[in-house]
DNA sequence: GCAAAAGTGTTCACATTACACCCATGG
DNA sequence: CCATGGGTGTAATGTGAACACTTTTGC
């Protein structure tokens, strides 16, 4: 087989050269949040009512699609601030989810995001009956291939809340050792032990005690404490290398 | 402010009712993979010259344009045989980059995916005098937002290495520990003790001893291993409870 | 006084680190 | 015989896990 050098004539390349990008004008571009929140000592995602005939009764994400004038991530602050009224929020993005099929509506490339706010800080309208908080653990189906990216936002979480102190997203400013084990056992899904983990979090040197106690518990009340970012961000960053497998 | 509730007129949501989502038709999107290869005890990326005016004699990394009727995963997939000839190689979708301005084109939605190949098994074309393997540590700017996208993934190279034993990936099957303590030297910028590097490693269980010997070096001739992929799928998975910050 | 959770240390097992000498091969 | 890297063990330190009793508050 001989190669002529000149017969191969470069096919046009979107990084390589200059392309008419407009006969690929056939996808619609969306992001899908996966809005978690702690309440009841519960880990739960903010899910809204599908109306669509194929998904009938169906729960999915808060999601929508991006304008051809902004980015991802200003689009998923926009669908959160216009749900919740929250602005201001942890918002990381995920990954993204391609499949041809995975909407009726045509071809939709979307992205997914993982959210964490404070659920006292976001009180659902009494109207809209739409939306609803659901606890994680119970989640069995939704629509579209909204159980992937739960799933996999899910999991993108319990491993970023083990390197990074996101997980004051989820809670009070000021709040109790107590409820900082129960999240943490909520989003592991697994059981601390309770001197362990003190020691364990007073040791980073990031937790404040204010001098405030808890008020109106039914038992002893426990002490108060704040997560210390601006001592956080100063600190260096340690150099772990674990090659687990 | 009276609320009038039969005013309130929903607004037309891609996850909750039918839309026509061809109005939000002006996107292309593409995948850019950012492929680390191993040679001469240096971590390299494969970059391809661009030729677009805007970035006359900068590198850019390989992509292209996803067709209507494939997904991302294909799409790098393609990328990666078409600039490669390469098949069957580690491919991990990383990031979605969305900047509007970031592509001359227009507006160009990317998904970066990172892939580990072993330079032996490819060799460059003679002819190909487009594509060259850079080390990565050298590199200071690219064309568009490439080196942003370079630099995050190749900090979840560093991140997945730690747990998950795709290193391999960019060696022979059967390779001696100095190779393999080099290269993790190289992805994680550090230098590792020799004999603690070989304790740990053999520690996992992973590491078969296939009763070989490296042939040609000009010293003593180490031991040949391979990675027992079948036992570590086998294996159970350790549930890390880290909290470092 | 009872229920509920707060607060508090020690011990043991295990993992990580630091470190130095002799050996095998090619040239 | 020299240069290069292969191969090996131990002691010290640090980290993680297990574990129980007393105290404080609301009711």
């Amino acid at each position: 087989m001989v190669e002529n050098m000149a017969s191969v004539r470069k096919k046009p390349n979107i990084n390589t050269s200059p392309v008419d990008i407009s006969k690929y004008f056939g996808y619609a571009v969306s992001v899908d949040c996966v809005i978690f929140g702690f309440d009841e000592n519960t880990l739960k995602v903010l899910l809204i009512k599908s109306d669509l005939p194929e998904f009938r009764d169906e729960w999915s994400l808060l999601g929508d699609l991006v304008g051809l004038n902004e980015d991802l991530d200003s689009a998923s602050y926009r669908v959160l601030k216009e749900r919740t009224g929250l602005k201001d929020v942890y918002l990381e993005q995920v990954h993204t989810f391609s499949a041809i099929d995975r909407h009726p509506a045509g071809r939709v490339v979307s992205t997914a995001y993982f959210s964490l706010v404070n659920v006292q800080h976001y009180h659902l309208s009494k109207k809209d009956h739409e939306l609803h908080w659901h606890p994680v653990e119970e989640i069995r189906h939704m629509a579209f291939d909204h159980k992937l990216i739960l799933d996999t936002c899910l999991n993108r979480l319990k491993e970023k809340v083990k390197t990074e102190p996101i997980i004051f997203n989820l809670l009070e400013k000021k709040f109790s050792l107590r409820q900082l084990q129960y999240l943490y056992e909520a989003v592991l899904g697994i059981k601390l032990d309770r001197r362990n983990f003190r020691k364990k979090l007073f040791a980073t040197g990031f937790i404040n005690d204010i001098n405030e106690m808890e008020e109106n518990v039914p038992h002893r009340p426990g002490k108060l404490y704040t997560f210390n970012y601006s001592k956080y961000k100063e600190g260096s960053k340690k150099n772990i290398v674990a090659i687990d497998f």
